[in-house]
DNA sequence: ATAAAGTTTAACCAAGTGATCAAAAATACA
DNA sequence: TGTATTTTTGATCACTTGGTTAAACTTTAT
Protein backbone atom coordinates (compact mmCIF):
# COMPACT_ATOMS: atom_id res chain seq x y z
CA UNK A 1 0.00 0.00 0.00
CA UNK A 2 1.29 3.44 -1.15
CA UNK A 3 1.99 5.98 1.38
CA UNK A 4 -1.58 7.85 2.10
CA UNK A 5 -0.12 11.41 2.75
CA UNK A 6 -0.19 11.64 -0.92
CA UNK A 7 -2.35 13.55 -3.21
CA UNK A 8 -4.74 11.13 -5.44
CA UNK A 9 -2.73 11.88 -8.43
CA UNK A 10 0.88 11.16 -6.92
CA UNK A 11 -0.58 8.38 -4.83
CA UNK A 12 -2.05 6.68 -8.46
CA UNK A 13 1.75 7.20 -9.80
CA UNK A 14 3.22 5.93 -6.85
CA UNK A 15 1.49 2.59 -7.36
CA UNK A 16 1.62 2.44 -11.29
CA UNK A 17 5.14 2.71 -10.77
CA UNK A 18 4.88 -0.21 -8.28
CA UNK A 19 3.04 -2.51 -10.34
CA UNK A 20 4.29 -2.09 -14.00
CA UNK A 21 7.81 -1.89 -12.94
CA UNK A 22 7.22 -5.83 -11.49
CA UNK A 23 4.42 -6.22 -13.96
CA UNK A 24 5.15 -4.77 -17.17
CA UNK A 25 2.27 -3.28 -19.35
CA UNK A 26 0.44 -6.65 -20.09
CA UNK A 27 1.15 -8.13 -16.82
CA UNK A 28 -0.55 -5.54 -14.92
CA UNK A 29 -4.36 -4.67 -13.46
CA UNK A 30 -5.72 -1.89 -13.21
CA UNK A 31 -7.33 -3.06 -10.38
CA UNK A 32 -4.39 -3.86 -8.86
CA UNK A 33 -2.76 -0.39 -9.04
CA UNK A 34 -6.10 1.32 -7.84
CA UNK A 35 -6.07 -1.70 -4.56
CA UNK A 36 -2.45 -0.79 -4.20
CA UNK A 37 -3.13 3.03 -4.37
CA UNK A 38 -6.22 2.88 -1.86
CA UNK A 39 -8.47 4.61 -4.49
CA UNK A 40 -11.29 3.52 -6.79
CA UNK A 41 -10.47 2.63 -10.25
CA UNK A 42 -12.39 4.62 -11.99
CA UNK A 43 -10.25 7.19 -10.23
CA UNK A 44 -7.06 5.87 -12.85
CA UNK A 45 -8.93 6.86 -15.59
CA UNK A 46 -10.05 10.03 -14.34
CA UNK A 47 -6.59 11.02 -13.55
CA UNK A 48 -4.72 9.39 -16.71
CA UNK A 49 -7.00 8.46 -19.37
CA UNK A 50 -5.84 5.06 -20.21
CA UNK A 51 -3.62 2.34 -19.06
CA UNK A 52 -1.27 3.46 -21.90
CA UNK A 53 -0.95 7.08 -20.76
CA UNK A 54 -0.53 5.62 -17.79
CA UNK A 55 2.65 3.31 -18.28
CA UNK A 56 3.53 5.97 -20.72
CA UNK A 57 3.95 8.62 -17.53
CA UNK A 58 5.96 5.20 -15.41
CA UNK A 59 8.13 5.19 -18.30
CA UNK A 60 9.16 8.10 -18.52
CA UNK A 61 9.74 8.17 -15.21
CA UNK A 62 11.91 5.22 -14.97
CA UNK A 63 14.02 6.82 -18.34
CA UNK A 64 14.55 10.02 -16.84
CA UNK A 65 15.85 8.39 -13.54
CA UNK A 66 18.77 6.41 -15.62
CA UNK A 67 19.17 9.40 -18.14
CA UNK A 68 19.96 11.37 -15.35
CA UNK A 69 22.32 9.16 -13.65
CA UNK A 70 24.24 8.54 -16.91
CA UNK A 71 24.86 12.40 -17.47
CA UNK A 72 25.80 13.39 -13.86
CA UNK A 73 28.50 11.12 -13.82
CA UNK A 74 29.73 10.92 -17.30
CA UNK A 75 29.77 14.63 -18.11
CA UNK A 76 31.88 15.16 -14.58
CA UNK A 77 35.33 16.02 -14.73
CA UNK A 78 37.31 12.91 -13.23
CA UNK A 79 39.16 9.87 -14.88
CA UNK A 80 37.34 7.65 -16.86
CA UNK A 81 37.92 4.92 -14.19
CA UNK A 82 36.36 7.14 -11.53
CA UNK A 83 33.65 7.80 -13.39
CA UNK A 84 33.12 3.89 -14.35
CA UNK A 85 33.49 3.25 -10.94
CA UNK A 86 31.05 6.19 -9.46
CA UNK A 87 28.42 4.97 -12.18
CA UNK A 88 28.74 1.20 -10.84
CA UNK A 89 28.48 1.91 -7.30
CA UNK A 90 25.58 4.48 -7.39
CA UNK A 91 23.54 1.91 -10.28
CA UNK A 92 24.10 -1.15 -7.88
CA UNK A 93 22.89 0.80 -5.03
CA UNK A 94 19.99 2.62 -6.43
CA UNK A 95 18.85 -0.98 -8.03
CA UNK A 96 18.85 -2.63 -4.37
CA UNK A 97 15.54 -0.56 -4.12
CA UNK A 98 14.18 -1.19 -7.49
CA UNK A 99 15.74 -4.27 -8.83
CA UNK A 100 13.14 -4.30 -11.33
CA UNK A 101 13.53 -1.31 -13.48
CA UNK A 102 15.85 -2.49 -15.90
CA UNK A 103 14.13 -5.39 -16.79
CA UNK A 104 11.12 -2.91 -17.02
CA UNK A 105 12.61 -0.58 -19.29
CA UNK A 106 14.02 -3.50 -21.67
CA UNK A 107 11.06 -5.54 -21.49
CA UNK A 108 8.80 -1.96 -22.46
CA UNK A 109 10.03 -1.81 -26.08
CA UNK A 110 9.50 -5.64 -26.33
CA UNK A 111 5.89 -5.41 -25.38
CA UNK A 112 5.13 -1.96 -26.61
CA UNK A 113 7.70 -1.10 -29.78
CA UNK A 114 5.32 1.64 -30.97
CA UNK A 115 4.74 3.63 -27.53
CA UNK A 116 8.56 3.44 -26.50
CA UNK A 117 9.80 4.57 -30.06
CA UNK A 118 7.54 7.40 -29.81
CA UNK A 119 8.86 8.21 -26.07
CA UNK A 120 12.48 7.79 -27.08
CA UNK A 121 11.62 10.52 -30.48
CA UNK A 122 9.76 12.73 -28.34
CA UNK A 123 12.61 12.91 -25.38
CA UNK A 124 15.57 13.56 -28.25
CA UNK A 125 17.99 11.60 -26.97
CA UNK A 126 21.46 12.51 -28.05
CA UNK A 127 23.86 10.09 -26.94
CA UNK A 128 26.51 11.24 -29.60
CA UNK A 129 27.39 13.98 -26.92
CA UNK A 130 28.28 11.32 -24.32
CA UNK A 131 30.16 9.41 -27.69
CA UNK A 132 32.25 12.13 -28.33
CA UNK A 133 32.83 12.53 -24.75
CA UNK A 134 34.18 8.97 -24.11
CA UNK A 135 36.35 9.02 -27.41
CA UNK A 136 38.17 12.24 -26.41
CA UNK A 137 38.61 11.07 -22.89
CA UNK A 138 39.99 7.56 -23.97
CA UNK A 139 42.88 9.23 -26.54
CA UNK A 140 43.90 11.85 -23.80
CA UNK A 141 44.14 9.64 -21.24
CA UNK A 142 45.32 6.15 -22.59
CA UNK A 143 46.10 7.25 -26.22
CA UNK A 144 44.57 5.16 -28.57
CA UNK A 145 41.58 5.09 -30.46
CA UNK A 146 38.66 3.15 -30.10
CA UNK A 147 35.05 3.03 -30.92
CA UNK A 148 33.59 4.52 -27.75
CA UNK A 149 30.40 2.69 -28.71
CA UNK A 150 31.70 -0.25 -27.66
CA UNK A 151 33.06 0.65 -24.37
CA UNK A 152 30.15 2.24 -23.47
CA UNK A 153 28.12 -1.06 -24.53
CA UNK A 154 30.82 -3.04 -22.86
CA UNK A 155 30.07 -0.67 -19.30
CA UNK A 156 26.28 -1.06 -19.46
CA UNK A 157 26.30 -4.93 -20.45
CA UNK A 158 28.67 -5.56 -17.44
CA UNK A 159 26.56 -3.05 -15.19
CA UNK A 160 23.28 -4.18 -15.84
CA UNK A 161 22.96 -7.54 -17.54
CA UNK A 162 24.00 -9.17 -13.72
CA UNK A 163 20.73 -7.35 -12.18
CA UNK A 164 18.31 -8.22 -14.98
CA UNK A 165 19.51 -11.86 -14.77
CA UNK A 166 19.55 -12.12 -10.94
CA UNK A 167 16.91 -14.26 -10.61
CA UNK A 168 17.97 -16.62 -13.50
CA UNK A 169 21.44 -16.48 -11.68
CA UNK A 170 20.18 -16.84 -8.38
CA UNK A 171 18.38 -19.87 -9.33
CA UNK A 172 21.11 -21.41 -11.73
CA UNK A 173 23.59 -21.24 -9.12
CA UNK A 174 21.52 -21.48 -6.04
CA UNK A 175 22.79 -17.98 -4.71
CA UNK A 176 20.85 -16.79 -1.54
CA UNK A 177 19.38 -13.26 -1.90
CA UNK A 178 22.66 -12.03 0.45
CA UNK A 179 25.56 -14.24 -1.59
CA UNK A 180 24.41 -12.61 -5.13
CA UNK A 181 24.49 -8.86 -3.61
CA UNK A 182 28.19 -9.78 -1.67
CA UNK A 183 29.09 -10.68 -5.45
CA UNK A 184 28.02 -7.40 -6.82
CA UNK A 185 29.58 -5.31 -4.41
CA UNK A 186 32.85 -7.13 -5.82
CA UNK A 187 32.19 -6.71 -9.22
CA UNK A 188 31.94 -2.41 -8.85
CA UNK A 189 35.87 -2.83 -8.18
CA UNK A 190 36.24 -5.94 -10.68
CA UNK A 191 34.16 -3.77 -13.38
CA UNK A 192 35.87 -0.87 -13.79
CA UNK A 193 39.13 -2.80 -13.91
CA UNK A 194 38.35 -4.71 -16.55
CA UNK A 195 37.79 -2.25 -18.82
CA UNK A 196 40.80 -0.30 -17.75
CA UNK A 197 42.94 -3.22 -17.97
CA UNK A 198 41.45 -3.37 -21.65
CA UNK A 199 42.40 0.18 -22.68
CA UNK A 200 46.43 -0.76 -21.13
CA UNK A 201 46.64 -3.30 -22.92
CA UNK A 202 45.53 -1.36 -26.36
CA UNK A 203 47.76 1.52 -25.35
CA UNK A 204 50.84 -0.94 -25.16
CA UNK A 205 49.59 -2.88 -27.89
CA UNK A 206 49.94 0.37 -30.21
CA UNK A 207 52.79 1.66 -28.82
CA UNK B 1 2.55 -19.96 -41.03
CA UNK B 2 4.19 -23.10 -39.86
CA UNK B 3 5.70 -26.00 -42.08
CA UNK B 4 2.93 -28.24 -42.96
CA UNK B 5 4.53 -31.08 -43.82
CA UNK B 6 4.72 -31.69 -39.93
CA UNK B 7 2.66 -33.55 -37.74
CA UNK B 8 0.04 -31.69 -35.36
CA UNK B 9 1.99 -31.97 -32.37
CA UNK B 10 5.08 -30.57 -34.06
CA UNK B 11 3.16 -28.05 -35.85
CA UNK B 12 1.92 -27.05 -32.51
CA UNK B 13 5.25 -26.71 -30.80
CA UNK B 14 6.82 -24.48 -33.99
CA UNK B 15 4.10 -22.06 -33.67
CA UNK B 16 4.15 -22.50 -30.34
CA UNK B 17 7.96 -21.29 -30.45
CA UNK B 18 7.39 -18.64 -32.76
CA UNK B 19 4.75 -16.89 -30.56
CA UNK B 20 6.00 -17.41 -27.33
CA UNK B 21 9.53 -16.40 -28.51
CA UNK B 22 7.79 -13.12 -29.44
CA UNK B 23 5.33 -12.24 -27.15
CA UNK B 24 6.49 -14.12 -23.73
CA UNK B 25 3.61 -15.89 -21.69
CA UNK B 26 1.40 -13.08 -21.11
CA UNK B 27 1.48 -11.68 -24.32
CA UNK B 28 0.86 -14.94 -26.56
CA UNK B 29 -2.79 -15.71 -27.33
CA UNK B 30 -3.86 -19.63 -27.66
CA UNK B 31 -5.51 -18.39 -30.62
CA UNK B 32 -2.53 -16.82 -32.65
CA UNK B 33 -0.83 -20.04 -31.94
CA UNK B 34 -3.45 -22.12 -33.50
CA UNK B 35 -3.60 -19.71 -36.45
CA UNK B 36 0.32 -20.21 -36.71
CA UNK B 37 -0.10 -23.46 -36.83
CA UNK B 38 -2.82 -23.56 -39.26
CA UNK B 39 -5.86 -25.61 -36.85
CA UNK B 40 -8.18 -25.20 -34.51
CA UNK B 41 -7.64 -23.74 -31.22
CA UNK B 42 -9.20 -26.88 -29.20
CA UNK B 43 -6.43 -29.26 -30.65
CA UNK B 44 -3.65 -27.08 -28.36
CA UNK B 45 -5.64 -28.03 -25.57
CA UNK B 46 -6.15 -31.55 -26.85
CA UNK B 47 -2.48 -32.04 -27.59
CA UNK B 48 -0.81 -30.14 -24.58
CA UNK B 49 -3.58 -29.09 -21.92
CA UNK B 50 -3.43 -25.99 -21.03
CA UNK B 51 -1.28 -23.29 -21.93
CA UNK B 52 0.45 -23.69 -18.97
CA UNK B 53 2.27 -26.86 -20.37
CA UNK B 54 2.57 -25.55 -23.90
CA UNK B 55 4.64 -22.93 -22.23
CA UNK B 56 6.55 -25.26 -20.32
CA UNK B 57 7.57 -27.33 -23.43
CA UNK B 58 9.10 -24.32 -25.32
CA UNK B 59 11.01 -23.34 -22.26
CA UNK B 60 12.75 -26.51 -21.69
CA UNK B 61 13.56 -26.50 -25.84
CA UNK B 62 14.94 -23.04 -25.39
CA UNK B 63 16.51 -23.74 -22.08
CA UNK B 64 18.37 -27.40 -23.70
CA UNK B 65 19.43 -25.56 -26.43
CA UNK B 66 21.44 -23.04 -24.63
CA UNK B 67 22.67 -25.60 -22.41
CA UNK B 68 23.56 -28.03 -25.07
CA UNK B 69 26.07 -25.00 -26.31
CA UNK B 70 27.31 -23.92 -23.20
CA UNK B 71 28.51 -27.72 -22.23
CA UNK B 72 29.69 -28.66 -25.96
CA UNK B 73 32.21 -25.79 -25.96
CA UNK B 74 33.53 -25.06 -22.39
CA UNK B 75 34.20 -28.97 -21.45
CA UNK B 76 35.91 -29.42 -25.00
CA UNK B 77 39.35 -29.30 -25.08
CA UNK B 78 40.89 -25.59 -25.93
CA UNK B 79 42.38 -22.71 -24.14
CA UNK B 80 40.09 -20.38 -22.66
CA UNK B 81 40.45 -17.61 -25.31
CA UNK B 82 39.24 -20.04 -28.05
CA UNK B 83 36.23 -21.56 -26.06
CA UNK B 84 35.18 -18.07 -25.27
CA UNK B 85 35.83 -16.99 -29.00
CA UNK B 86 33.82 -20.06 -29.91
CA UNK B 87 31.03 -19.41 -27.67
CA UNK B 88 30.69 -15.48 -28.51
CA UNK B 89 30.63 -16.57 -32.50
CA UNK B 90 28.59 -19.68 -32.15
CA UNK B 91 26.14 -17.84 -29.93
CA UNK B 92 25.67 -14.64 -32.14
CA UNK B 93 25.02 -16.47 -35.13
CA UNK B 94 22.40 -18.52 -33.96
CA UNK B 95 20.78 -15.73 -32.04
CA UNK B 96 20.60 -13.52 -35.93
CA UNK B 97 18.13 -16.37 -36.65
CA UNK B 98 16.17 -16.27 -33.09
CA UNK B 99 16.83 -13.27 -31.79
CA UNK B 100 14.14 -13.34 -28.92
CA UNK B 101 15.15 -16.23 -27.43
CA UNK B 102 17.60 -14.94 -25.14
CA UNK B 103 15.20 -12.50 -23.75
CA UNK B 104 12.39 -15.26 -23.58
CA UNK B 105 14.55 -17.23 -21.69
CA UNK B 106 15.32 -14.24 -18.91
CA UNK B 107 11.52 -12.77 -19.29
CA UNK B 108 10.06 -15.91 -18.12
CA UNK B 109 11.69 -15.84 -14.65
CA UNK B 110 10.07 -12.55 -14.49
CA UNK B 111 6.56 -13.73 -15.96
CA UNK B 112 6.72 -17.25 -13.99
CA UNK B 113 9.05 -17.16 -11.37
CA UNK B 114 7.25 -20.64 -9.80
CA UNK B 115 6.98 -22.53 -12.75
CA UNK B 116 10.75 -21.55 -14.55
CA UNK B 117 11.76 -22.64 -10.88
CA UNK B 118 10.26 -25.51 -11.04
CA UNK B 119 11.52 -26.46 -14.61
CA UNK B 120 15.17 -25.79 -13.34
CA UNK B 121 14.76 -28.15 -10.35
CA UNK B 122 13.30 -30.64 -12.32
CA UNK B 123 16.49 -30.76 -14.98
CA UNK B 124 19.00 -30.59 -11.86
CA UNK B 125 21.39 -28.23 -13.56
CA UNK B 126 24.91 -28.23 -12.38
CA UNK B 127 27.25 -25.08 -12.53
CA UNK B 128 29.30 -26.14 -10.05
CA UNK B 129 31.61 -28.57 -12.57
CA UNK B 130 31.96 -25.79 -14.96
CA UNK B 131 32.89 -23.25 -12.70
CA UNK B 132 35.39 -25.84 -11.40
CA UNK B 133 36.43 -26.50 -14.69
CA UNK B 134 36.87 -22.52 -15.51
CA UNK B 135 38.62 -21.88 -12.06
CA UNK B 136 41.27 -24.64 -13.08
CA UNK B 137 42.12 -23.74 -16.46
CA UNK B 138 42.29 -19.99 -15.37
CA UNK B 139 44.80 -21.05 -13.28
CA UNK B 140 46.56 -23.05 -15.55
CA UNK B 141 46.79 -20.86 -18.45
CA UNK B 142 47.21 -17.64 -16.69
CA UNK B 143 48.63 -18.63 -12.92
CA UNK B 144 45.81 -16.60 -11.27
CA UNK B 145 43.47 -17.62 -8.52
CA UNK B 146 40.04 -15.55 -9.52
CA UNK B 147 36.38 -16.57 -8.68
CA UNK B 148 35.31 -18.22 -11.72
CA UNK B 149 31.50 -16.57 -10.99
CA UNK B 150 33.05 -13.19 -11.93
CA UNK B 151 34.42 -14.33 -14.90
CA UNK B 152 31.51 -16.50 -16.40
CA UNK B 153 29.53 -13.76 -15.69
CA UNK B 154 31.65 -11.17 -17.65
CA UNK B 155 31.40 -13.64 -20.53
CA UNK B 156 27.39 -13.79 -20.05
CA UNK B 157 27.08 -10.23 -19.47
CA UNK B 158 29.27 -9.11 -22.42
CA UNK B 159 27.98 -11.78 -24.61
CA UNK B 160 24.25 -11.79 -23.80
CA UNK B 161 23.40 -8.03 -22.70
CA UNK B 162 24.61 -6.70 -26.35
CA UNK B 163 21.71 -9.11 -27.86
CA UNK B 164 18.64 -8.64 -25.53
CA UNK B 165 19.05 -4.73 -25.33
CA UNK B 166 19.60 -4.57 -29.21
CA UNK B 167 16.10 -3.15 -29.53
CA UNK B 168 16.55 -0.18 -27.10
CA UNK B 169 20.34 0.67 -28.03
CA UNK B 170 18.92 0.38 -31.92
CA UNK B 171 16.85 2.89 -30.71
CA UNK B 172 19.05 5.11 -28.85
CA UNK B 173 21.61 5.44 -31.13
CA UNK B 174 19.25 5.36 -34.32
CA UNK B 175 21.53 2.17 -35.88
CA UNK B 176 19.91 0.09 -38.47
CA UNK B 177 19.63 -3.34 -38.24
CA UNK B 178 22.84 -4.06 -40.36
CA UNK B 179 24.89 -1.07 -39.18
CA UNK B 180 24.12 -2.96 -35.31
CA UNK B 181 24.81 -6.51 -36.97
CA UNK B 182 28.23 -5.11 -37.97
CA UNK B 183 28.97 -4.15 -34.69
CA UNK B 184 28.18 -7.55 -33.12
CA UNK B 185 30.58 -8.82 -36.15
CA UNK B 186 33.46 -6.77 -34.04
CA UNK B 187 32.39 -7.84 -30.88
CA UNK B 188 33.49 -12.03 -31.71
CA UNK B 189 36.84 -10.64 -31.42
CA UNK B 190 37.03 -7.89 -28.83
CA UNK B 191 35.10 -9.29 -26.20
CA UNK B 192 37.30 -12.97 -26.15
CA UNK B 193 40.28 -9.57 -25.95
CA UNK B 194 38.81 -8.06 -23.26
CA UNK B 195 38.39 -11.04 -20.67
CA UNK B 196 41.87 -12.34 -21.50
CA UNK B 197 43.72 -9.01 -21.40
CA UNK B 198 42.34 -9.12 -17.74
CA UNK B 199 43.37 -12.15 -16.80
CA UNK B 200 46.97 -11.22 -17.96
CA UNK B 201 46.95 -7.91 -16.53
CA UNK B 202 46.30 -10.14 -12.80
CA UNK B 203 48.79 -12.58 -13.88
CA UNK B 204 51.16 -9.74 -14.26
CA UNK B 205 49.74 -8.38 -11.06
CA UNK B 206 49.81 -10.83 -8.99
CA UNK B 207 53.89 -11.44 -9.90
C1' DA C 1 -26.13 29.22 2.78
C1' DT C 2 -26.07 27.78 -1.85
C1' DA C 3 -24.76 26.89 -6.32
C1' DA C 4 -21.11 25.49 -9.24
C1' DA C 5 -17.13 22.87 -9.99
C1' DG C 6 -14.23 19.23 -8.97
C1' DT C 7 -13.66 14.56 -7.06
C1' DT C 8 -15.00 9.83 -5.86
C1' DT C 9 -17.81 5.83 -6.03
C1' DA C 10 -20.49 1.50 -7.30
C1' DA C 11 -22.51 -0.67 -10.98
C1' DC C 12 -22.15 -1.91 -15.43
C1' DC C 13 -20.46 -2.97 -20.36
C1' DA C 14 -18.39 -4.89 -24.46
C1' DA C 15 -14.51 -7.41 -25.85
C1' DG C 16 -11.38 -10.91 -25.36
C1' DT C 17 -9.39 -14.78 -22.69
C1' DG C 18 -8.29 -19.92 -21.83
C1' DA C 19 -10.85 -23.80 -21.64
C1' DT C 20 -14.58 -27.36 -22.59
C1' DC C 21 -17.64 -30.39 -25.12
C1' DA C 22 -20.55 -32.80 -28.17
C1' DA C 23 -20.64 -33.87 -32.73
C1' DA C 24 -18.34 -34.65 -37.07
C1' DA C 25 -14.59 -36.39 -39.74
C1' DA C 26 -10.78 -39.35 -40.43
C1' DT C 27 -8.20 -43.31 -39.39
C1' DA C 28 -7.26 -47.97 -37.72
C1' DC C 29 -8.76 -52.41 -37.12
C1' DA C 30 -11.76 -56.67 -37.40
C1' DT D 1 -17.33 -53.61 -45.26
C1' DG D 2 -18.54 -52.22 -40.78
C1' DT D 3 -17.18 -50.87 -36.24
C1' DA D 4 -14.26 -48.83 -32.76
C1' DT D 5 -10.85 -45.45 -31.90
C1' DT D 6 -8.53 -41.29 -32.66
C1' DT D 7 -8.38 -36.69 -34.40
C1' DT D 8 -10.55 -32.33 -35.64
C1' DT D 9 -14.01 -28.85 -35.54
C1' DG D 10 -17.42 -25.04 -34.32
C1' DA D 11 -20.04 -23.51 -30.72
C1' DT D 12 -20.08 -22.14 -26.31
C1' DC D 13 -18.81 -21.29 -21.33
C1' DA D 14 -17.23 -18.87 -17.29
C1' DC D 15 -14.29 -15.39 -16.25
C1' DT D 16 -11.30 -11.34 -16.47
C1' DT D 17 -10.05 -7.22 -18.64
C1' DG D 18 -9.92 -1.99 -19.54
C1' DG D 19 -13.11 1.34 -19.80
C1' DT D 20 -17.65 4.12 -19.08
C1' DT D 21 -21.40 6.39 -16.72
C1' DA D 22 -24.59 8.45 -13.75
C1' DA D 23 -25.12 9.50 -9.31
C1' DA D 24 -23.17 10.85 -4.80
C1' DC D 25 -19.98 13.29 -2.23
C1' DT D 26 -16.62 17.14 -1.30
C1' DT D 27 -14.60 21.48 -2.00
C1' DT D 28 -14.63 26.21 -3.54
C1' DA D 29 -16.47 30.63 -4.35
C1' DT D 30 -19.91 34.13 -4.06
Amino acid sequence: MVNSQLGTEEKILEAAKKVFHRKGYEGARMQEIADEAGINKALLHYYFRSKEKLFEAVFEDALSGIMRLVSTIFFSDKPLKDKIQSFLCSYLNIITENSYIPWFIINGIYERPEQIKAIFDKQDINPLQLMKLLKSQVRKEYGVDINPFQIWLNVLSLSVFPVIAKPLVREIFRLSEETYNQLMEERKELVPELIINALKAYEKGEN
